[in-house]
DNA sequence: CACTGCTCATGACAAACGTCATGTGAGGAG
DNA sequence: CTCCTCACATGACGTTTGTCATGAGCAGTG
């Protein structure tokens, strides 16, 4: 039996600490490294080079998605997977084409972690159905490039004139997209366009 | 030597299994009873009567001060705590109003978390004081009642005209409310003032 | 090559919004 | 009792929006 060597990365003390204590009682699997931070995170891979890498979704530094782009380049060996609180669609979709094997809810129990970090270092990959469901349902964003662009400057309620200024464009063309984007969201305006876009991962 | 009967409720299996465990190695105390949603953790205080409840800020169902609220009158004898990823400062200083007696950050590690469960259940309380500071700096809300019940209403994008039907005022009225809210926070429009007292945690 | 879709622009109009002046009534502070 | 603040309202004003028509340049596809 090898043992799975295990980096985790989680800016929340409490439950790294736990998840760790957890983890440590399975005898197959070892925590070799603890981080806080996204930057913490890949300064610790490159240190201990784990064979999976278990990324919090929301961390100061860098998020994990791109620590699991940075780690893929730099340690192809090392599989990643990521852990999230709020599983929102785009986020899967952004986390698989980033080569991440696995995204799982916090929901889940230390258990069935564990048994998907097996499956992970066993070079298979698993998404937790639901998410798969929801996101699989809740399909593409249909907005272009500059209109996710422009709702996205948008996103903090900026007036127009300061959306047009940011993006180098012109007031009238940014009234065009914002409302482009409100209608193919079915929005009412680009406040709840914002809202919608947020929610479903595609901003 | 005492134990200390201790509720948990978190909606995150993860966190709250795990933190079970780390509890359990504490000899002094005992996980009574575990909950995933806000009306689970009620109906398990109710039941199991713990000693110390700690409580998940973000919860489905019910938050984490609503539910303190509730066993605030229910259960007198129960001392609430309330642990969250989101350290806002309003949301402590609705938390310290419901008769909480402690407020972490789920950055703290769990030997810390015992300590807290151990001095809230000698009477005494705890605020993280990074927190803690920051809620002085922070202030108190400027708004008024309806300021703030009308901000909420706006918070999802929708026009003035559904803002005044919902909160049974006139367009001119909600406008008025709005503005001054607007004008008081310092944003300049009522977009940009709905994301700052979320971020104050106003709203 | 024609066709389509994205990008960017302009101009115009109606609706929504922000702001201000002004007024009434209720309730607390002095 | 008077003063002040808050709640609520109206009307009016200019500004910011959402929406639409229209058009030009530029990619990719069949």
């Amino acid at each position: 039996m090898t043992t799975v060597r295990v980096l985790l990365a989680d800016d929340e003390h409490l439950i790294r600490g736990a998840l760790a204590a957890l983890l440590a009682l399975e005898d197959d699997l070892a925590v070799v490294a603890e981080a806080a931070t996204g930057p913490e995170a890949l300064a610790m891979a490159r240190a201990h080079r784990p064979d999976v890498a278990v990324l919090d979704l929301e961390m100061p530094g860098a998020d994990g998605v791109s620590v699991a782009t940075s780690l893929r380049t730099e340690l192809p060996g090392c599989r990643t997977m990521i852990v999230t609180s709020h599983g929102l669609p785009g986020h899967l979709k952004r986390a698989l084409a980033a080569g991440v094997r696995a995204f799982v809810p916090k929901t889940v129990s230390a258990r069935q972690l564990a048994g998907i970090i097996r499956t992970v270092h066993a070079g298979n990959r698993y998404v937790d159905p639901e998410l798969a469901a929801d996101a699989i349902s809740a399909g593409d964003s249909p907005l272009t490039a500059r209109e996710t662009e422009v709702l996205e400057l948008a996103a903090d309620g900026a007036p127009v004139a300061e959306i047009a200024e940011r993006a180098s464009l012109s007031q009238g063309t940014v009234r065009n997209y914002l409302s482009a984007a409100a209608s193919k969201l079915g929005a009412e305006n680009r406040h709840a366009a914002v809202r919608l876009a947020r929610q479903r991962g595609w901003v």
